[in-house]
DNA sequence: GTGAAAGCGCTAACAC
DNA sequence: GTGTTAGCGCTTTCAC
């Protein structure tokens, strides 16, 4: 019980494996009746074209590749992060007939560059889709691009050259987000900013500045502490925050695991939160959901950036899921228990 | 610029294509100042064997799969089991030239069995891995069985047929986890059983009972709870259990979503832990870490399961790595600060 | 609308 | 030790 191949479909429908091919790929040009009676050999052998021979033959791969970095040169902070990126560069596969290829890879190592590009070569990939902060690091953008394989980056700080770019609106939610603490009354809102490999993380602190502007309040470097993205940060920064005087009634952390640390030191010097010290963070990792009161967050829409991501890659131009504006998906806020108004 | 062949390279290093190829995959009998002067043109001419022409001619696709639950169908609790699987299956794939591809499956999709088929078929894949809870799951390990694809499980429930399988010691390790308890002076120490279709996790359960007997402390049915496996069935577990009396000193969960929803819980009755109360957990997931007591937990090794489990499909017998004991990859029990003493 | 023939870049089997 | 010759199963080009 071999596989059936373009041959046996022909010879079971009576035509020849080209018209085969035409009606495997969806090629106009067929008459109906001759597509039916494919489409029939087809299901009757339980033929599925093989993909080595058609990669071959047509210089294409159906084959995708998602490059983010390891997550386990860090702690794995934010698998969940990854797990979205995989999520939505899956589902656009499926539909394109595609596959993707994973590789994680760790910037720090010296032969990053040169096993991106035995992915590369090797696999023929039809596209590389880079995730922050990945995408900001020009030793694996121009490897990428050497190889002159199609190149969309996720998340990059600036415009990343002449590539494809897919991004969130890091800076004006951030933005909007100090917006409502200053609503709730805030006068001291303090900002933790993130590891600044991460250039997008920068754009957060760029919108809490706006944000501050837009509510008439003052910028001070005072409420600034310079985290790294990590728990441990969090904590450290906020020990400093909250000696401050006057203390800050609301802490914005550029993502939820320092955020999670802020309300860990909380906890721990009895202030009450939300009561005296409202906390927003970013990401909405589960951990969000978790910890206790619910931090309140911001979602970035990383699946359907992956998603149009790999569509731009595998469909081009003809994809009917794309608009204009659909290279910057926008991203949500979630308002949980940990902010609410200021105390007088 | 296009990409040099193997008869570029044949012609610039004076020998025949076989020749090259010989010297490509570490063929035998090739004279030494030969294999040098080929790879030196491979070298020079930046050269690496196209893949799909190679799978072709081999009818081998240096690829295999990973199937695992799809995160989204739940609402991705234990994103870390699927990093670290993957994780440990893209190292053995890359040590072996080859690539992973990932196949996330919502096994109450009505299409499962299809889509699987189809992946299988187009990719024709040189063997897969299935992890747990997926191992356990007829309609999914059929599916592959039927295709002829070598199949690896990882945890399944039973030894899975003939299949090769690698699994941890999850009994064994939740009886000495069990007899730490008990060790501690606890007498009254409850169990949370996981979802029954996570076959592995009933060991766990299984392994508790064989801890107490291996105590001397007596089974009592009142001390266990069915959870399954969320956060959420934690919290009604415990508070189910908590209100026993005596009440339970000690509180072992078959996951560590659980014995967080337990701790959780505790927090809100204020019930001291581990002062009054020990909780233990099994994954070691990041939130094991952050959560305030730290859980003391069980960490399977993910990594080291899914790289023995890629080795097997990949090289087969030959695996250096691989000794007698291998394919029962022990886990590790993490003592933080969750438990301790039993109270007076 | 449909088909015949020529590869795609490699491996396999066998010859030398 | 090394080379020759057929394919692998498909797409492409171009003829009809």
């Amino acid at each position: 019980m071999s596989r059936a191949t373009i041959f046996d479909v022909a010879e079971r429908a009576g035509v020849s494996i080209k018209t085969v091919s035409r009606v495997v790929n969806r090629e106009p040009n067929v008459r109906e009746s001759t597509r039916e009676r494919v489409e029939k050999a087809v299901a009757d052998l339980d033929y599925r074209p093989d993909v080595s021979a058609r990669n071959l033959a047509s210089h294409r791969s159906h084959l995708i590749g998602l490059v983010y970095d390891d997550p386990k040169a860090y702690d794995m902070p934010s698998g969940g992060y990854i797990l979205e990126l995989q999520q939505g560069a899956l589902k656009a596969c499926s539909e394109s007939l595609s596959q993707l290829l994973i590789h994680p890879c760790d910037f720090r190592d010296e032969d990053v560059a040169e096993r991106l590009k035995s992915l590369i070569q090797q696999t023929r990939l039809s596209g590389i889709i880079v995730a922050a902060p990945l995408s900001n690091m020009p030793i694996i953008v121009q490897t990428i691009e050497n190889t002159g394989t199609p190149l969309v980056s996720l998340s990059p700080g600036d415009g990343n050259g002449d590539n494809a770019s897919v991004t969130t609106n890091d800076r004006e939610v951030c933005a909007e987000m100090t917006r409502y603490l200053a609503d709730l009354g805030h006068k001291h809102v303090a900002f933790i900013t993130g590891n600044p490999d991460h250039k997008a993380v920068a754009f957060r602190f760029l919108g809490y500045k706006d944000g501050l502007t837009a509510s008439g309040l003052e910028f001070s470097e005072q409420l600034v502490a310079a985290g790294d993205n990590s728990f441990g940060s969090g904590q450290a920064c906020a020990e400093r925050l909250l000696r401050l005087d006057p203390r800050p009634t609301a802490i914005f952390a550029a993502n939820d695991d320092m955020a999670a640390g802020v309300l860990r030191v909380a906890n721990r010097m009895g202030i009450d939160v939300p009561g005296e010290l409202s906390i927003a963070g970013f990401d909405d990792i589960p951990l969000a959901r978790q910890v206790e009161p619910a931090l309140t967050s911001i979602r970035q829409p990383l699946v359907r950036m992956a998603e149009r991501a790999a569509n731009i890659l595998l469909r081009g131009n003809d994809d009917p899921t794309a608009d204009a504006a659909s290279d910057c998906v926008p991203a949500d806020i979630k308002i949980r228990e940990s902010t609410g108004p200021a105390p007088d």
